[in-house]
DNA sequence: CTATAGCGATACGCCAACGTCTCGAAAGGC
DNA sequence: GCCTTTCGAGACGTTGGCGTATCGCTATAG
């Protein structure tokens, strides 16, 4: 018997195998189904049959549509890396070139224009994407903080300039829906950071 | 009596007041909820409701949810004029600054959520989005190019550029839910096309 | 002035998903 | 090996929107 077991904070409380299976197989078919349907078009009973599950299994865990999808997407995590050595011209075209082939394939583009479409009615929802797109932006922005500590980027607003950085990647996916192919992500970076750069004292590597 | 009369062709075929007055109020009541309902959550008889209007003549102009919704975004313009005196960076500037304020309060911008979502399940709306958002980046992208002419704008991939320039208030609309104030619009325009700039013979005015 | 067509309202049957429930089966903890 | 808990399945009544049809009313065209 697991009294209050929320099972969410990271104390690992403990909880029945069963339980976290069925957590994981509904929460994965409900970011599946969001993505193909919509938030509007998602079903309860669409996520239990596709999840191989009863109904009831599903109201167990979760009161209703909405805390199912605000679960589910708590689980996409940025799934970006920086990489740990080299230039910081070439660990930027690394992550958006990432970012690029993650907008064009995988489970968070599909599911973005329906999350952008929740956040815009549920504050929760709203509130997980704005926190996850902030931890992706401040991953860009400290790389380029780097980079201007070596004299590779030049002395601006290094949020506006993250921001112009993803802008042509993410304007294609939602408003656009064109491709933005990875290998056009040099030509974007020297675009912002033309190569001859470097104002103050220091080399680029 | 109107045999065929899909009113829609630009050659005013004629129409019964009556008509065009339930299309008209009818369209805006629909563009309304979708803004503030989505997609997904916008029912007809909530578009009746609010249009004052019986729902038989809501199905009298249209067969259903998906092709009143493609008529209403279809009546959603550019809503952006280029000036046509001044320096092209002026007018650059000009031209950011209503898209940005376009993007804080507008129909277009409430709907855009919405749009986004249903253009990934309908192909039609999809059409429709992309053609106006094409349309956009085109109205940017000619500025630039008559800017390359004079030498105010570096010899770079126009198209990319464009994006770039509106990359961070798209971004920041859709996915950090984060103000961008039209005043920050110079600065935007200055970190990508530095005031020092026209590199071959012409100067700025 | 008359015939016509579009109108608002609303009643209708239909269906899909809701959220609750009750089973017997089986996996887990001890 | 036994007791407990979760499980899948699905029956159930309820709700809300669908799309159709009917009905006087009124604005419009001729």
């Amino acid at each position: 018997m697991a009294e209050l077991a929320s099972s969410r904070p990271g104390d690992i409380p403990w909880v029945d195998p069963r339980v976290e299976r069925s957590r994981t197989v509904i929460l994965s078919a409900a970011l599946a189904l969001l993505g193909e349907m919509g938030y509007g078009g998602l079903t309860i009973e669409a996520v239990a049959a596709r999840a191989g599950v009863g109904k009831s299994t599903v109201y167990r865990h979760w009161s209703g549509k909405l805390e199912l999808v605000e679960d589910a997407i708590r689980t996409l995590k940025a799934g970006v890396t920086v990489p740990a050595a080299g230039s910081v011209r070439d660990r930027l075209v690394d992550v958006l070139r990432q970012i690029a082939q993650n907008m064009a394939a995988s489970t968070w583009s599909s599911c973005l224009p329906a999350i952008i479409d929740a956040a815009e009615r549920d504050p929760e929802v709203l509130d997980i994407q704005r926190r996850l797109s902030r931890e992706r932006r401040q991953l860009i922005v400290d790389l380029l903080a780097e980079g201007r500590a070596t004299g590779e980027v030049p002395d601006v607003d290094l949020t506006l300039l993250a921001e112009c950085l993803v802008g042509p990647i993410v304007v294609r996916r939602l408003l656009l829906h064109e491709p933005f192919a990875p290998d056009a992500v040099p030509r974007l970076v020297d675009q912002l950071l033309p190569p001859g750069e470097e104002p103050p004292g220091r080399r680029g590597p």
